[in-house]
DNA sequence: AGAGGTTCTCGGGCGC
DNA sequence: TGCGCCCGAGAACCTC
């Protein structure tokens, strides 16, 4: 599910419902989505008393900040946060309650399972996986040109896999790598180290591009996905490859192709991208 | 029926 | 043979 812009807009609406609510209490109702510490009393027993101070974000990463904790929040494919009123009815998906002292409580729900926590004492967060081995955030000043070029430079995959890999940059995942793509005119099997220095060049800021203007439109709203005040994101009217298969392209109406790049489904112009 | 927005692990293959 | 890297497959789950 969320990719950058997508997290980074729960990040900003979650901060507006939770920051200074105190945690009373924490049910957990699916221990595995819960990575460490290894036993869940911990995790739960640790987190009382403790106020929602701030909420950050790495790449796809939530992290919740609070007096004297991180908690390291990746919702995956389904991954949900909602905020709701003690005893409204929880249904079957949500597997982690957060009760606040003042008869709220944040709820996680996934349906798929997938998602992870890790909590951390507040500093190592970054000190081990899962946050430890991350690239540079495409939005900001850490996203270097000249290391991009020297990355793809190093890498015998083909472009779209090597995207994906959140080592080499964080935040892109199945539908903006597609999008960026055909903003830069590139074809995903392209051979990673075969990109002229041009070619990286127009990458980069169309990675850049896509994904500012995403945050700035506060995501996609793609099948189970809304924001965590059950808003939806508005970008998914603005992909121009992402679900557009067999359809014309916008810009020179070839119909798109759908195909498997790295195990990924993939949808991109023939004619644009080559 | 099988794909789906993600990422980790594992085993095989290759080059040095 | 050993090491490191790369790659693809499979796994973690459930819904439509």
């Amino acid at each position: 599910m969320p990719e950058l812009p997508e997290v980074e807009t729960i990040r900003r609406t979650l901060l507006q419902l939770i920051t200074s609510k105190k945690i009373q209490s924490v049910s957990v109702y699916w221990p595995k989505i819960i990575k460490q510490p290894h036993e869940i009393e911990q995790f739960s027993d640790a987190l009382i008393g403790q106020t929602i101070q701030d909420i950050g974000r790495r790449g796809k990463f939530l992290i919740f900040y609070t007096d004297i904790y991180a908690l390291v929040s990746h919702l995956r494919m389904e991954g949900r946060y909602t905020l709701a009123q003690s005893g409204e009815a929880v249904d079957k998906h949500t597997h982690v309650i957060f009760h606040f002292v003042d008869g709220t409580e944040l709820r996680y729900r996934d349906v798929r399972k997938f998602g992870t926590m890790h909590l951390f004492r507040k500093g190592e967060e970054f000190l081990s996986l899962p946050l430890s081995q991350l690239g540079p955030e495409p939005l900001e000043d850490t996203f270097d040109f000249i290391q991009f070029k020297n990355k793809l430079a190093s890498k015998k995959r083909n472009i779209k896999t090597v995207l994906l890999d959140q080592t080499v940059l964080v935040g892109l995942g199945n539908i903006y790598v597609d999008e960026a793509l055909f903003k830069a005119r590139i074809h995903p099997e392209r051979m990673a180290q075969s990109l002229s220095e041009e070619e990286v060049n127009v990458l980069y800021y169309s990675i850049v591009e896509t994904l500012s203007e995403a945050v700035k439109k506060g995501g996609s709203t793609v099948r189970t996905y809304v924001n965590s005040q059950g808003e939806m994101g508005m970008f998914q009217l603005e992909h121009n490859v992402y679900g557009r298969k067999g359809k014309a392209c916008k810009v020179c109406e070839s119909e798109l192709i759908k195909t498997v790049v790295g195990g990924r489904g993939t949808v991109f112009c023939p004619t644009c991208q080559n």
